[in-house]
DNA sequence: GCTTTTTTGTCACCTGGGTGACACATAGGC
DNA sequence: GCCTATGTGTCACCCAGGTGACAAAAAAGC
């Protein structure tokens, strides 16, 4: 019923995919690629679990998408044909961040990452998958807040944005984690997208929560209850 | 007034940066590194500009903002010592996503991309750099979308997923650009985290305005409308 | 210390967008 | 072609969060 599609230099060139790559690389690359097909609706990885595969949309539409806390569903992207996609797998021992399931039916093509560096780029993996780590890692910590940010109420939002501030720029104290940091609720505001007074009304709030407390104008926060608050699952560490 | 700090392996491995990379790396690196004071407020690159550099910072906080549509600033991220950003600067002919400033008095080391790449990766850094793009370089536009998302309402929200829909899956037609996808109100809504309702409203105004129309149900969008009614600057290629 | 400026706290009021409900239109399935 | 599913259009109503305004409290200058 469904024909498998012919995976050559020239269809890669036509997807506009590795355009970089020549097409010796090209072939290496194919001759280790995984075909498969996809019916519509079907999951292809879940978000949370490791990722060890790379993949080429060939044909039809992917989409990525994350659970809210709320349980909604967020769709973050659609991907079009000639699109990578699954890059966690790129970054060592890191997770799937979202969800991937065929849109349509779509043709799908897997690679183990260090087969597509190795190919691509004669260099180790291990220290491509650093570099990667230490360059782009923050920009996906990025992405990961903002689309958790869709569909999250401003104490959601505040809650996230303090848990980012409190792993670049906490320390320990009795207390809790201490923001070595001068901040004014019109930066919380700025960060999170909202306005000054509503921030002041949620600060307060988490305040009275005993989420965070204030010393002079520093603050700590409670990171599990951050966590809480913000709807995210106790610790992921 | 101001005591310049000391850069030497030891500073670096404190900092916790360029973890991977061995003592040897990290002295040819940091030999080619310029280490510049930068006052408080004081602004390091500006959004759309060519990005050459790649930074370091050693002290301090910096800031990456946005501005937005309706002229507020978006903040997207604080930066924390040891953190390296201008990251597009690792990107080919890429220019600077955001604005970066000093939060408070910053030391920042600068070294050009090059250098970069090829001190701790030996591998040609044209190469690397069309891997990136090729990898990570489509999330870097999601990140771009959820940040104007920040500040943007249901309108514009539409209007930047839209563009994004056609960068991906558009074609050329007489009347504009043929979306090859079959989208429902409700994919939209899960797209920019409205509601089903709202988003059909929404799209009824846009066919209104003549921004799109439909043919059954397959949309034809028109660009440089879409740019404007999302607020951004008329055709940036 | 006193003054000026910057932050915080708290109002009252407004509005964009969420919710539920339901009629109508379309498009597959068979 | 008919029937059922799934999309679209349009209400009326509600609420989270924006806005403006102003007083109180902290910091920063000097």
């Amino acid at each position: 019923m469904v024909r498998t599609p012919i995976l050559n230099v020239a269809t890669i060139r036509r997807l506009k995919a590795f355009s970089w790559a020549t097409d010796r690389q090209v072939e290496r690359l194919l001759s280790h690629m995984r075909l498969q097909y996809v019916e519509k609706r079907t999951v292809l990885f879940n978000e949370g679990i490791p990722s060890d595969s790379l993949y080429l949309l060939v044909s039809g539409v992917a989409k990525l998408s994350l659970r809210s806390p709320d349980d909604e569903r967020v769709l973050v992207s659609l991907v079009a044909p000639g699109e990578l996609f699954g890059i966690t797998s790129l970054m060592p021992g890191m997770h799937r961040a979202f969800r991937s399931e065929a849109f349509s039916d779509c043709w799908v093509g897997a690679v183990r990452p260090e087969v597509f560096v190795t190919t691509l780029l004669d260099c180790p993996f291990a220290e491509f998958s650093a570099m990667m780590e230490g360059t782009v890692g923050r920009w996906f910590a990025l992405l990961y807040r903002y689309t958790r940010f869709q569909s999250s109420s401003l104490r959601q939002k505040l809650a996230l944005a303090l848990l980012e501030l409190a792993r670049k720029f906490g320390v320990r104290d009795a207390r809790g984690t201490l923001l070595i940091l001068q901040l004014t609720h019109e930066d919380l505001a700025d960060l999170v997208g909202a306005s000054r007074q509503k921030v002041t009304e949620h600060m307060k709030e988490l305040e009275r929560q005993q989420v965070l407390l204030r010393d002079r104008r520093k603050l700590i926060v409670h990171p599990d209850r951050l966590r809480e608050t913000a709807g995210l699952p106790p610790d992921e560490k």
